[in-house]
DNA sequence: CTCTGGCACTCCCGCGGACAGAGTGCCAGT
DNA sequence: ACTGGCACTCTGTCCGCGGGAGTGCCAGAG
């Protein structure tokens, strides 16, 4: 059996209602609400279908009908049109990015404009290392046989390491190794550096080769592994907005999986289409947010992707309007980092 | 009335007894736990005693009853044997201090330690900025007119800021300019510097003036104004122990106050006394953390502190647990930095 | 074939009463 | 100064009872 028009927009009307009211809806409240232009018995036929194709499911015998997350998905797939923003959101946006100075200010002021907007859970991921590429490497005696690394990418990213040297380096040798670094690596993409990493090491006067090869290991560590990815995070009170009734009784599991940068960066961390991904409930492989979902998109300044942004909230979320804020941020943070 | 051992031992055990089971104590169940040596009647004497000196309150006439604000705080002034930490925990801290790599490392490890052994909310503040001084200044251009100021400090932080500069610079004045400011600046404690700075303006030759001072402003701004305190929060899901009981109904507050950095550098960033510091309840003199209890100590190498680390809980939390392991953690992480 | 109105049924929710349990305050006695 | 006893109070819980909302089904109309 498929679904004809009016299935879908009584659909449309419970996914509405519910997520407005936050109670199961039920057919007579549902006629009076819309405009369906049919009956109440016959709306309960529709239901009866839509319940049986698992799109909608009773909490109890003769109670409303709530959405499932098949219900959201198909709602969020084919019966979404894109809500403009208000002028206001607009005006809100512009208002909080003036006057950046760097960034870090970027980041944090789109993760809490983004909390604010939605009034959800924000997550911002820092323009990734990987997609980034080096501008410049420099060298920082910290004592004599401690150097301080510190990379400087394209997209505004500094990261700092401490190398341990295998005996002291005079300052000549500091000059001429933040020379050489330089001149092979700066301005190279971050994933392509490894090989000409070795090559650096390869090409050294083996009187250095033992610095160098220190230097090299600190720097391979900090492109690839270690904290490649940071993040923010904002308006986690946002969970606490209509009580504890959506996220089934406890913020426990959420606030956990909030905790743990590798699953945030899981969720919106995957670049791949550059279009906005949302994924409702169970489509999350994380057993923690069965019962939340997840806006989330790329930004970047043009058209390349250098990070991810999104928001977290309950299943019951207004899509429309959270899909579209989030990508107005998304745009809006691209333009920000194409004016450097 | 003042109060007798008896009395300070009947309220000892109504704090343990109260934090152990959460539940309002009553004089049978006391004097079973406890071996008191009287019987219920007079403790339920002693009881009224102390209800009537506020120190602890039934919830409703004819339940058992509940420590204070004013009755911790007593439990914590006068009844407090420092509880040592367990061999598991002093283990638990060493281990997860190993292969630390820097500043930013022993941040995030401290607070997930701090957040795990007491199972409560932790937060630690980076070394203050105020409170360090300056080891070294890198100026990177980035393009004709802008450059990346870098500032390294000898606790291991490290700040960037961009410097808008009013024409093109070339190459040797950024020389030149990282010359002076290094030679006037390095080594000087960064609450001493602002005089310096201005010095360093007026002292420069004036056909370099005005990129002096942009840079100073920058530099001004970064020491004092800007994101002056950086800090890291680990353990939110903490809170969702014991249901909501605690925190009287809703986290809502409790988030909220923890989303604002301002909120949680007042409540450990205040460093006078080099002791431990336990604020109650009300104490707190954010209206949001009325319900919370919050432990902080200062760390840093050797006797000086730099910087500010504790636990935020509900009132009904385990003081002398929480007490030593807060002390614990901040005397290691204090030997860490020590050792840079 | 589709829609509609009617009807019986189910289940949740809120309310009030009854009851057991825990704890208290007080008093008289040691 | 402490203790045992006793009456009292309040809570939390369980039960039973409607009211209400919503459903499923069926027979009839277009």
């Amino acid at each position: 059996m498929s679904l004809d028009d009016r299935k879908l927009e009584v659909l449309r009307a419970i996914v509405e209602d519910y997520v407005k009211t936050r109670e199961p809806v039920g057919s007579k409240s549902l006629v009076e609400r819309h405009q369906l232009g049919v009956s109440p018995a016959t709306v309960r036929n529709d239901m009866a279908v839509l319940e049986e194709e698992g799109y909608i499911r009773q909490p109890h015998t003769s109670a409303g009908r709530v959405p499932t997350d098949a219900g959201y998905r198909l709602f969020v797939d084919r019966l979404t049109r894109i809500k403009p923003l208000t002028p206001a959101e607009r005006r809100a946006i512009e208002r909080f990015m003036v006057g950046v100075v760097d960034l870090d200010d970027v980041v944090h002021r789109t993760v809490r404009l983004l909390a604010q907007l939605t009034r959800q859970v924000a997550v911002v991921q820092y323009p990734s290392l990987s997609r980034s590429s080096v501008r410049h490497l420099e060298l920082v005696p910290i004592s004599t046989t401690r150097l301080m690394l510190v990379m400087i990418t394209d997209t505004g990213r500094v990261e700092q390491r401490l190398v341990e040297m295998p005996g002291p380096v005079p300052e000549g040798d500091v000059w001429d190794l933040r020379r050489r670094v330089n001149e092979k690596l700066a301005g190279q993409r971050l994933a392509d550096t490894p090989p000409l990493v070795q090559k650096l090491v390869d090409e050294c006067a083996p009187e250095r080769r033992g610095e160098m090869a220190c230097l090299a290991t600190v720097l391979l560590e900090t492109l690839v592994e270690r904290s490649e990815e940071r993040l923010a995070l904002a308006g986690t009170a946002n969970l606490t907005r209509g009580g504890v009734l959506d996220f089934q009784g406890t913020l426990r599991p959420v606030l956990e999986a909030l905790e743990e940068e590798v699953i945030l960066l899981k969720l919106i961390g995957d670049l791949e289409p550059s279009t906005t991904r949302v994924r409702i409930g169970d489509e999350n492989e994380i057993d923690n947010l069965r019962s939340a979902s997840v806006v989330s998109t790329g930004y970047g300044p043009g058209a390349t992707i250098v990070g991810g942004l999104g928001v977290l909230g309950p299943t019951r979320m207004d899509y429309p309007g959270t899909i579209a804020t989030v990508r107005a941020v998304a745009r809006y943070v691209g333009d920000l980092l194409a004016q450097n």
